[in-house]
Formats: structure tokens, sequence, C-alpha cells
DNA sequence: TGGGAATATATGGGCGTCAATGGGTATATG
DNA sequence: CATATACCCATTGACGCCCATATATTCCCA
């Protein structure tokens, strides 16, 4: 399985370490499997994170803007600047940021969602009761969530 | 990770010299790690840089504006002569040329932001809110930074 | 097929290494 | 000779690596 789906919460401990869900581990590319790239959640607040080939495919795109414009400047900085780097070590655990827990409000436990192909840590309340609330959203248009479901490619 | 990523607030020490953070220096080819280019930004009252090899790639960028325009006159002169090559010690840190730090209103602390192929050195206070404007000007066009983001391949 | 062994995962903690910072001294350069 | 800058050494705190354990899962063979 190279996506990220299913639901876990772990613990933090006294350093901060938290561990990257062995499932999640294996959709890192090999190479890579020791480095995530994390950043705040543009909707909620969460912290969202993937592998570093990720991150270069927006490299990419953001290269391909004009260089001169002022579009260039605030996606370099509100990208670049916002993203961080984190080391997975040989356990499979990581440090998440200080910055960044105050902002999706976690403590002592991480609550990781899986998203295809990308993943979400939340505060673990806060997180359980948004997909609760997404889900009730989805179903007061169950029209459409049928739709979604059962369309063939 | 060979992008320069995230952001980081150095002090300068009584000599003037700030350390490059880490992660900036494992950026730079291991060839020329001890020796970066600086100059002033553009668009912003703050200081631009980057390994020696990106010289080519910005030489490359002035060349595609029209060559009779008054702009390629202008970028040309503004960003060619205004480079300064600065020495990175052992310890990994360098000084800022004097005439960079008071166009960037740099005094005892330096914030690094990373920008991808280059890094913007802020006084902290106005590169923390040139962040903020960023991201408030592009969330206006909530669409394209999502886009920017998730966007498959 | 049942049960024990081998393996993997989440978690805890010790310790060495490295990054950021400070300062002394030699060397260069005008 | 005076000032600037590079090199060397030292300190502190953070982080990565290693080892250890408990629980869960998979494997394998009798």
């Amino acid at each position: 399985m190279d996506l990220f789906v299913s639901k876990y919460i772990n613990k933090i401990d006294k350093k901060g370490r938290v561990s990257l869900p062995s499932s999640f581990r294996n959709v890192l590319p090999r190479a890579n499997r020791n480095e995530i790239i994390l950043y705040k959640s543009i909707k909620t607040p969460s912290i969202e994170g993937c592998g570093v080939g990720r991150l270069k495919e927006i490299a990419k795109r953001i290269n391909n803007l004009d260089f001169f414009s002022e579009d260039y400047d605030d996606f370099s900085t509100s990208i670049f600047s916002e993203i961080v780097t984190t080391n997975v070590d040989k356990e499979g655990r990581f440090l998440i940021p200080e910055e960044l827990k105050l902002y999706a409000g976690i403590k002592t436990e991480a609550a990781f969602f899986g998203q295809g192909h990308f993943f979400q840590m939340w505060e673990p309340k806060q997180g359980l009761k948004n997909t609760e609330d997404s889900r009730r959203r989805l179903l007061k248009e169950k029209k459409s969530l049928r739709m979604m479901l059962t369309q063939q490619k």
C-alpha cells in the first residue's frame, strides 16, 4: 500500500518523540524513509505531513512561476519557510517542532489520520471530533457521497 | 534534502559572525561548502543568499527578460553588481557585510527563511511580519495555495 | 490446526555527537 | 602598526544512535 490510510493515536515521550505509525513509514520511499516534511494545515488546526518527494514536486511547481512576480515570493515564502523537515530515527520516531505542536494544540498524544497522499496530526479529541463533523457534513449530501463511492473511473 | 526550507533565528556575536543554519549548509555542494553569495533582495528589505552554483541560474532568469527592456538593465545591474561572496568558517559562521546589514535593518539577530533554491535573511520582526502578510495575500485566493500543496503530479 | 517461537511495534532511557555560541590568538592587509 | 578576519579551543543544550522491554502479530512446524 502506497497511501496513508487509517488512524492511530500515539504517545509523545519525555523527549518529545512520537512514533510514526508503521504503516505510514512503509508509504515513504525506501531511499528517504528517515526524513519527512511537516507544515501547518491551511484549513484546520492540524499538522500535515508527507515524504520529501512531495516537496520536490512543489518546488518544481513554484519554480515555474514568473520569478519576478509577487506571487512567486508569496508562494515561496508561505511554503518553503513554513515547511520543516524532520528526521525519523531508527525506531521510527520523530520530533514535532514546538511551533507546530502549539498550532495543533498537541501535548501528550498525537492522532494520525491517513489522507491518501499525505497525513494529518491532530490533538486526539479535536481530531476525532473533526472526523465526525466531516462525516456528518457528507451524509447531509448522501447523494454526492454515494456517487463518489460507486462511480467508475 | 537539497532545498533551503524552514526558518531559523540566529544571533550575531560581537565580531559580527552568524551561524548559517546547519540544514542550509547541507544544501551547499560539498565542494563549495565554505562559500556563499549574498545580494540585496529586489522586492523586499532583506538579503538573499545561496551557493555560488546558483549564479548561473540567476543569469539565466535575467537573460529570459527582454534584452532591450529597461527591466533587463535594471535587474542586471541591481543584482550582479551588488553580489558579494562570503566565506563560511569551519564552525559554519560567516560575516554579513555592513552595507547589507543596513539594507535589511539587521542588528543583533538574523532570521533565515528557506525559499527553495535560495534563502532570505531578515531582521526577525520584519521577517515574521512579511511571512504573515504573504500568507494573508495567498489565503485570499485559498484555492491556489491549496492547489500548490495538494495537487498531484 | 493448535501452540510455541520468532518477529515487529510502540515505548523508555543512557550516552555520545553535533549545532549554536563565545572568546583568544595568529595572520593578513592596507 | 591598526583593524579586520580566519583558525583554534571551549561550553552548553539538543538531538541521534544504541540498547532494552512489553505487547502484539506473524510464522512455522509438529
